[in-house]
DNA sequence: ATGTCC
């Protein structure tokens, strides 16, 4: 058998780009990374595996823990990482989900093309730079008042259309129609409100973005018809999360559940795994709060969306319905969601976590927009400034393999303190305008050269393991034309 | 990721 070691780690090759760690001790389950040697080789070093490793101590965690091809360390699991738990007589993990909640993208289509932009790149990357507030601490496009808050935590995306940020056929086109109905306000503490009534519709800092794309290339012409994309079309992919209030969630849940299921952490090999049990009154309201925090985060992408259309509409100097501004999908890069599974032919209720990973559910799930269901869930995968990103699509091997799970994004290869001893944003920014022509305007030098794109995994890399498994289809390639960077 | 350390 073909092995790959790395420190205290031996992986045993299942077959091409599935690599297992086998159960030994006290692991529950077997870990699974998906990659090829390469990537391998990028979390050789540091803590990816120790911690996908831990995560197999979850109670409850069923069949094996998985790393997608962009995985590295994180919070206690793995970014990258997949835990299916059994709802009733497992556990539910905050680390597992992410600091945060419901970071995730949409993908917005256009009937514009390249030649209808070029020439306005540097008016729209400044109109879209002065709509959206970015940054840390920066405000949102909206002040929310207390019973705003509470009625966007509960309805999500209904809110915003109700409120005038958007159209009916927004809500149908996103995951859970922008709607998680588990969402329990009052289990959402007053900090956290407060702190999100001044972020709605906000893009916030670190790898977040609003960019401005070209379709470079179609891979699957039959899918890509049906998800109303072909090349040289503009689109745009925003990119940000949950902000200070997911963050909190987190924050609140994690204390919470740490002191009162002590004994259960006592038996965890991280702290920073701590988990309810499935049972338990602070596993109902994490899940509870997790699910209002998710609500929070697709308003927060829906009201950018609707700026964004706004700001076309004054570049372009035409009405958004004419240039088709229209919500191609919007995914959730993590979470935790109870979902059925087939588990050796039984069928189970599971919370499913996903950290740094994307739903790719199949054709024919009824979870999937009606427009796309003969075809499979859209996925968004977004890359670097200066490598683009990926449009897939949900594929038959999700289920059977990762829970109906796929890779979120390139993945980081170097922290942002080295990025800023090896780049400067100033130099970043030449570069990617001169050679690109990509726009890049950001709060801070800095934050272009923390995001530089030579501090991420290959994309193509990471999309040609999942297309090889089987997890997801390849079905355009996105170019950036000008990105706006928290 | 994050009112980046109450």
């Amino acid at each position: 058998m073909r092995t790959y070691e790395t420190g205290e780690f031996t992986l045993e090759r299942v077959r091409e780009h599935v690599w297992e760690l086998p159960q030994t001790g006290s692991m529950n389950v077997p870990a699974r990374v998906l990659a090829n040697e390469s990537l391998l080789d990028e979390i050789s070093d540091d803590r990816t595996l120790e911690q996908l490793r831990n995560t197999t101590e979850l109670p409850g965690i069923t069949t094996h823990a998985l790393c997608m091809p962009d995985g590295h360390q994180g919070y206690g699991f793995p970014v990258g990482g997949v835990a299916a738990i059994d709802a009733e007589r497992g556990c539910i993990s905050p680390g597992a989900v992410g600091y945060d909640i419901n970071c995730g993208v949409r993908l917005l289509r256009t009937n514009l093309t390249y030649d209808d932009l070029q020439g306005n790149e540097r008016a729209l990357v400044e109109s879209l730079f002065d709509a959206i507030p970015c940054g840390l601490g920066s405000g949102g496009v909206i002040d929310a008042d207390a019973v705003d808050i509470d009625a966007i935590l509960e309805d999500g995306v209904e809110w915003a259309i109700e409120e005038g940020y958007g159209v009916d056929a927004d809500l149908t086109h996103c995951e859970d129609h922008g709607r998680r109905q588990d969402a329990d306000p009052t289990a959402v503490s007053q900090t956290a409100k407060n702190r999100g009534k001044k972020q709605v519709g906000s893009l916030g800092s670190g790898n977040h973005f609003l960019e401005v794309q070209r379709v470079t290339d179609v891979f699957d012409p039959s899918i890509a018809e049906q998800f109303e994309l072909s090349t040289d079309q503009i689109v745009v992919l925003i990119h940000t999360g949950s902000r200070g209030l997911g963050h909190q969630v987190c924050t609140d849940y994690l204390e919470a559940i740490e002191t009162e299921h002590a004994d259960l952490l006592e038996r965890l090999p991280d702290d920073e795994l701590a988990a309810a049990p499935a049972d338990s009154r602070l596993a109902r309201e994490y899940y509870g709060a997790m699910c209002a925090a998710i609500n929070f985060a697709w308003v927060n992408r829906q009201v950018i969306a609707h700026e964004t259309r706004r700001v076309f509409e004054s570049v372009f100097e035409t009405d958004f319905e004419d240039m088709a501004i229209e919500l191609l999908y919007d995914v959730a890069h993590n979470s935790a969601k109870l979902e059925p599974h087939t588990v050796d032919g039984e069928q189970r209720e599971l919370f499913v976590h996903r950290k740094g990973s994307t739903r790719a559910f199949p054709a024919g799930r009824d979870e999937i927009p009606a427009a796309y269901r003969t075809v499979g869930q859209p996925v968004l995968i977004p890359g670097s400034m200066g490598t683009g990103s990926y449009v897939l699509c949900g594929s038959a091997g999700g289920p059977i393999q990762t829970f109906g799970s796929t890779a979120h994004g390139a993945g980081r290869i170097m922290s942002r303190t080295q990025a800023k001893q090896e780049y400067w944003g100033g130099d970043v920014q030449d570069e990617l305008e001169r050679e690109n022509r990509v726009f890049v305007k950001a709060d801070s030098g800095a934050t272009i050269a923390e995001e530089a794109p030579g501090v991420y995994k290959d994309i193509d890399d990471v999309v040609a393991v999942s297309e090889s498994l089987g997890i997801g289809t390849p079905v355009a390639r996105l170019f950036p034309v000008c990105n706006v960077k928290g």
